[in-house]
RNA sequence: GGCUGGGUGGCAGAGUGGUUAUGCACCGGCCUGCAAAGCCGAGUACGUCGGUUCGAUUCCGGCCCCAGCCUCCA
């Protein structure tokens, strides 16, 4: 039985399925100005196991991300850039797919992006508008009344009076907007010169951050679903507005489990733009294989904080390319061993642990080898049955060859050709029962990366 | 100050009221021309102070420390 933990309940419980049709679930995706950095592939990566699990336990799902491509963030980029907004928009949307398809991580079925979707949020914000929920301002900018949602606050666990009495909760009004109350927050944004805007019964504007998620995904998913997902910083303000905002709207209870994964860490210490301390997933696939990345993130339980240091991904590396020795040379066919089986989808049960159920996968893999010098278990099977345990982590689905033999993300290394030439001189070396000369070109080839195996089928390869 | 979540062996990272997590690294042995990979084996843990218990790393309480949120952030 699928447990997941909730964070509105702050428990975990077992995952209901709707009892027609599919699960539902939605995840706020990127803002779209920049490169994704290591943080947000997390999210990326997440999600994309959730979705991949679900369906590998035999749930039908609808899997929604939302792209935002429109806010202050993105508007003061472009600006800086001199660009138009639909330009670098654009560029960044290119750009996150050409990461995420680096990375493995299959898209969701829809992707909404908010600035198609203007007649969803002008809808929900009038119904806010219309029964009470919210109010024009006179400065031409709407706000969500707080204070009439009784259950403000529910899912961060603080009560509107505990939030305004934080140390700055007075400063959260900037000068410019008319709130009633300092804890109202906009759903749409009087125009401003030098912002995109579109018409609106309250004047021309852009739509808040918040408002967003819940028109979208109420419009893709319906008034209730079942997942709804995103990182740790979400939980409060987006999720607990997105709360506000659609069930005052649609007077039906928004969602149903809220999953956050936790954040990437640097020596300890969050990684976000703010702090500069990030790496993108351009710059680390220069030196890392994807896969490599992936593993490394899932090496981790989702709600856990995953530090990342210096050795982090060397040690992934090495985790991962043992499992790709010994899958090499495996014989086709075999079957599922159900008792791995079982092992496996217990971890992945409770709430997703992969760090639990790639240990499972880990004793395989010494299975595996162990069954190379005659185990109870067929090395066929056994090694069938780690690819298909690994599918939906996502992990293990090449040849084992490409990967061993893959470039690393090194650049300027030997070609194969050059390799083949090397081995094959050292091959008549070892003949000739000259090692000096033999060891002195393996010595070689390994000051640039590539290791040697001298085994009884004869010599292989791999690129470190 | 309020609210979350944590403190596990050199590093990463699960879990459990009494029995080996797992991985990487390191050490010994086997294998190898020598290596590598693999196999066999060893070692190094559970922040701190109390409490409950026959027994606590695991439950309870105090304390210390860390990270996050309370403002844009995956």
């Amino acid at each position: 039985m699928l447990e997941i933990y909730n964070s509105l309940s702050r428990r975990k419980q077992a995952f209901r399925a709707p009892d027609s049709g599919p699960v539902r679930m939605y995840v706020c995706g990127i803002t779209v100005y920049d490169y994704i950095h290591l943080g947000h592939a997390r999210m990326l990566i997440v999600f994309d196991l959730v979705a991949r699990y679900l369906r590998s336990r035999g749930y039908q799902l609808t899997y929604v991300r939302n792209i935002t491509d429109v806010d202050d963030k993105i508007i003061a980029r472009a600006n800086q850039n001199g660009e138009p907004v639909e330009a670098l928009t654009q560029r960044f949307i290119d750009a996150m797919h050409e990461d995420e398809d680096a990375l493995g991580i299959a898209r969701p079925d829809l992707e909404p992006r908010a600035t198609v979707h203007m007649p969803q949020i002008l809808g929900m914000i009038g119904r806010l508008v219309e029964n009470g929920s919210a109010y024009l301002a006179g400065n031409g900018d709407v706000y969500f009344r707080v204070r009439g949602f009784a259950a403000y606050g529910q899912l961060s666990g603080r009560t509107p009076d505990e939030m305004l009495s934080a140390p700055d909760a007075a400063a959260d009004v900037d000068p410019g907007e008319e709130k009633e109350d300092p804890l109202d927050f906009a759903l749409w944004k009087a125009v401003k010169p030098g912002e995109p805007s579109w018409d609106s019964p309250w004047g021309p504007g852009r739509p808040g951050w918040h408002i967003e998620c819940s028109a979208m995904s109420t419009h893709c998913l319906g008034d209730s679903f079942d997942i709804h997902g995103g990182g740790q910083d979400l939980r409060f303000p987006h999720h607990e507005n997105e709360i506000a905002q659609s069930e005052s709207a649609t007077g039906a209870r928004f969602v149903d489990v809220w999953m956050h994964n936790g954040f990437v860490r640097v020596d300890e210490e969050k990684m976000s733009k703010s702090l500069g301390n990030f790496f993108t997933v351009r710059d680390l696939l220069q030196h890392y294989d994807a896969e490599v990345i992936r593993f490394f993130v899932l090496s981790s339980h989702y709600r856990s904080p995953l530090n990342y240091t210096d050795s982090s991904l060397e040690q992934a590396r090495n985790g991962l390319q043992a499992y790709y020795l010994a899958l090499q040379d495996i014989p086709a066919g075999g079957r599922l061993l159900e008792h791995w089986q079982e092992r496996f989808r217990a971890a992945m049960d409770d709430d997703f642990n992969t760090a639990e159920a790639m240990a499972v996968l880990a004793d395989l893999r010494h299975e595996i080898n162990r069954a190379r010098d005659g185990g109870p278990e067929p090395l066929a099977d056994l090694g069938y049955t780690l690819r298909t345990l690994a599918e939906p982590l996502a992990l293990l689905q090449r040849p084992a060859e490409d990967f061993l033999r893959g470039t690393g993300g090194g650049v300027g290394g030997l070609s194969d050709a050059e390799i083949a030439a090397q081995l094959a001189e050292r091959e008549q070396a070892r003949a000739d029962r000259d090692w000096a000369r033999a060891d002195g070109i393996r010595d070689a080839l390994a000051s640039k990366g590539v290791i040697l195996e001298d085994g009884a089928a004869g010599t292989s390869w791999r690129r470190t």
